[in-house]
DNA sequence: GTCGCTGCAAAGTCTTTGCAGAGAG
DNA sequence: CTCTCTGCAAAGACTTTGCAGCGAC
């Protein structure tokens, strides 16, 4: 059966386990563990957003004004994390990528063009005739993603 | 009925229709009908593929190496065809933008990783979900997109 | 003729890179 | 201790903008 679904806060992955994931993961590169690789990972975890570079960034001064993290080791962390998989990018419009943790379950964007708000989605029968699309083309599919663009339903009240 | 399609050879609108669209649309705004505005647009027309300001530029030169087009003119020709939605622009990976003409029929993207052609689709079944999920949330689209990455068959073989 | 357009080069953005000191293993 | 990371600032890549002369209407 189809199914939409928007609903996301049980967590496929739990962040100890993302967490050692992650750990493993640079250990197999011989990549050191540092306070701002966890950093970035945790705030990823820690917000329901599709985060920027720069709203990353911002996010992790705010919160450890402490640790001088630059803009560069968000940059670095950033691809490290979308090589491995663990975080996905999405672009669109002139702003550049946003980026989210991967580790949720796999979901499709509907992109409100007035408040940049991002909000997820499932539908089995889409995923299903992807699927049958691609094999059909004989095209090996790795990954796929769907944005649909429009206004939200807040802001067609707001208007 | 659900049919994928990757044939669009016979394109909905012809070169005279888009060129006469082109200049209703100039003379609207004000604007100017200029060579440089017309051999982007031809450009655009005759290529299969979706280019990116620079590809286009390209193209161009090498067509046209008497009238020197700036790259600059390239970049604010296709802002004003995206703003009057008569070119269409993808954005996915690093590489930045690609333009594609927006007067042929809407379509989905299959994305080859490896060599980074693109082969355009349209679903039915998915247009028609598309529509229903967005009804379902109050959410009013106005456009959207999907992309499907992997590696497509001549690839494969390749390998 | 007027007023918008163009090419050029300079200025902006956003992202990546080089380097020397700091820190994980 | 070694070898990777980090912050900083400089360099790159891509895109936009200012300007003076050019060209459509």
């Amino acid at each position: 059966m189809s199914q939409v679904t928007t609903d996301f806060n049980d967590r496929t992955i739990e962040y100890k386990q993302l967490l050692s994931d992650f750990r493993v993961l640079l250990k197999k590169n011989n990549l050191k563990f540092t306070i701002q690789r966890e950093v970035i990972l945790d705030t990823l975890y820690n917000s329901d957003e599709h985060l920027t570079p720069e709203s990353l960034h911002n996010l992790i001064q705010n919160k450890h004004p402490d640790l001088k993290t630059g803009i560069a080791t968000v940059y670095r962390t950033l691809s490290l994390l979308e090589d491995s998989d663990m975080v996905t990018s999405l672009s669109f419009g002139a702003q550049g990528k946003k980026y989210e943790l991967g580790a949720k379950e796999h979901h499709d964007h509907l992109i409100c063009t007035k408040c940049g708000t991002i909000t997820e989605f499932v539908d089995d029968e889409i995923e299903a005739r992807q699927r049958a699309i691609t094999d059909e083309l004989g095209f090996k599919m790795s990954d796929h993603s769907m944005q649909i663009y429009g206004i939200c339903q807040q802001c067609q009240q707001n208007n």
